[in-house]
Parts: structure tokens; sequence; C-alpha cells
DNA sequence: ACCATTTCTGTTATCATATTACATTCACGG
DNA sequence: CCGTGAATGTAATATGATAACAGAAATGGT
């Protein structure tokens, strides 16, 4: 089994973020992820980011985490968290179940992947630390995940929260559907 | 194990619906699930709408189907497949998983129950057949379930969607929280 | 009334997802 | 250099969901 000495870590240059898309209000700020876009970049912006807090002392991105990052940054689309552990497993790594579901706790946790409730999935945060209700638009095909901002969407369900005394603690919000892509393949 | 003849379908009176919670906007109509209310008016409401349809001849409401629904009716608390089965079970239905998730498919298909995403589990929808974008308070600790309308939420979402080119099918609002009750015993 | 077709119910077997409990190793601060 | 807590690893088990197929019940046409 591989140790923490064996990966170093590396300082990687810190990139800009993307465009907005043209059709987006102010305060949402889309992943790119249905559309064309430099994916090296996003990958490198979002292990950057993960190396500077771990540099910090802010989190400790060990070897299993930092990996399972990168795996879910290969693309935007979830993936299962037996998925994750069968690539980590074949790297060396342990190879039950806890070990997947403990590292993708963590990575949830510090805002660096989404659980998709609805595919019992998870997927990248391409834009982490930046505190956000976060909304997905999911390929019911290529399980491809965009992620948006849901404030605006849900500053309506608060106030009738708030109405019934309800404390809301978390928000869901995904939306199922076909990708510019798969929907193209799988017309109306 | 029991058949058909041996449930005789009965009318039930129609009765009225429930006043909207005074916070709440026109088009918003939630279900009374986290504020007292005549509960078996509920009941009774909706197992009047799935005999009249059933008297139709629109959906096919067979004992086991009419009994889940029965079941999830008893309260506004989301329940797993394998709950309604060991119900099921212990009525004389069958015992097999497929059973539940058969019965639990048509009533949602139909608009009479509700997947929770969040909880893999299951709730009554009690304003069934009024097409609607469902959004869901849910408390974490009692599993009470209220719904409420997503469609204004949802506007501004759908808006980037077709900027994105992406086609939406369905759609999953999940807010988790407390509901009155629990967060009085579980203050902030 | 009868048969053909479809729909529904039931079964077994299996797969997929997630957690509990506990042992071991590692990094860090005294 | 040791004690402590965090992180990693394991086995075992719980929970959720589906595929594939056989038999019974309702439906519609004649």
């Amino acid at each position: 089994m591989r140790t923490l000495a064996e990966f170093p870590r590396r300082a990687l240059p810190r990139t800009g973020l993307w465009a907005k898309h043209p059709n987006m209000s102010a305060h949402e700020h889309a992943t790119p992820a249905m559309e064309p876009h430099d994916h090296r970049a996003c990958v490198r912006h979002v292990l950057d980011e993960a190396d500077r807090l771990s540099a910090d002392g802010t989190v400790r991105f060990t070897p299993v985490r930092r990996r399972a990052l990168e795996i879910l940054l290969e693309s935007h689309t979830a993936l299962g968290a037996y998925d994750i552990l069968k690539r980590l497993k074949a790297e060396g790594f342990g190879s039950q179940p806890p070990v997947a579901y403990r590292v993708l706790d963590f990575l949830t946790n510090h805002g660096f992947a989404h659980r998709i409730e609805r595919l019992n999935a998870f997927v990248a945060c391409t834009h982490p630390r930046e505190g956000h209700d976060p909304a997905f638009m999911i390929c019911r095909i290529c399980r491809t995940v965009a992620e948006t901002s849901a404030t605006p969407a849900l500053s309506v369900l608060g106030r009738s929260a708030r109405g019934l005394g309800f404390r809301i603690e978390r928000t869901v919000v995904e939306v199922m559907g076909l990708c510019p892509d798969c929907g193209k393949s799988d017309p109306p």
C-alpha cells in the first residue's frame, strides 16, 4: 500500500476562472460542463485550490483524497462511490467501501465535491470554497452535471419555509434532462 | 393470498381542500404536513380522488395499490420501499421487493406519491392530479415532508437551462432541515 | 360464453449502495 | 521519542433496487 511520502505535493499555477454564459444573470456562475472549455484549466484551478488549502494547514489533502479528487475531475460526470473505489483500489489504495465513502465525505464536507442525490453519485465541484447553494443540471444519458447557483430560486422557498417555521439546513436542487449533445441524438 | 373480489371498492364523500398558508403567494399551495390539520379529511380527499379515477377507468386501483396508498397516507412522513413492503406482506400481499417497487412506480407515475431522492423514500401526494413541479421541505429528524410548489423557483433555472441548450425533463427540489416541532427540541 | 391479449401479481436470484465496528498506521505536538 | 488524535485499512452487514420469468386476473372482440 502506498504511503504519504510517495506522493509529493506540487504547487500548480493559479489560473483565471471561466466566462459567464451570456444568458446568465449576475450572480449565476455555471461550470462549463456542457460547453466546450479548457478542461485542463478547470482541473488545474481546483487542484491548485486544494494544494493551497493543504499548505495552509486548513485541510489535509492526503494521497487518497487528492487522488479521488483528481479522478472526479477527469470529467464533469457523476461517479458512484464504487466507481471511485474501483479506481482507487486499482492504484493500490484500500479496497473496501468505507475507503470511498470516507474520501467522498471529506471532499463534500470541504466543498470539493457534491453528492447528486438523484444518482447516488458524486461530482467534483469546479469552484470550491465559494460558499453557494448549488443547483445541478444533470443529463440523464451521459450523467454530465453542470453546476449553477440556486440562490435566487431558493429565496422564494425560503420565505414559505420561514412562514411555516421550518428551519432550512441544506437544499437540493437537481434538474434532470438532456444536455445539448445528448439532446441532439434523442430529439423531442 | 387475497384476491380482488375480497376488496370491495367504496365511494367516499368528496371534501374541500385546505386553506393556503397566509405567508404564501397565490400559486403556492402547501400540504399542511407541518401544521395541525384535519388529517382524516386529507386522507379522504386523496382516496376519493383515487376512487373517482378508478371508476373512470383512467387508472386501475387494485388492492395492493390502494392499500399501499393508504399506508403512505397514514402520515406525512416518508417511508422506504421496504417499510411499505413489510406492511403489505403482513397483510397477505406479496413479500418480495418488486411488489413494493411496482406499486410505488404506479403511485408516483400517476401522481399519488412522490419519491424523495434525498431519503430514498416515498410520500403520498396530498393533492394528486394537479400538475405541478413539487418542492419538498423535509425534516431530517422525523422525516415529515411538506410539499409546496417549486414552479416560481424553477422559472429562474429554466432560463439558464434554455440558455445552455439543456432540455429539462424533471426537477427535484428538496429542502432539508427541521420542522417546527423538531426545531423546538433541537434549538440552533 | 369463450378465447386471445394484455396487465397485474408473484417468485427467485442478484446487483448496487451504504454503514457499523474494530484494528492499524501515521502525523503532530509535547 | 512517546502519547494522542486523525486517517486508513479490514470484514461483516444493512439497506435499497432490478432483472428475468411464471402464473392469475381483467379486458375486449367475436
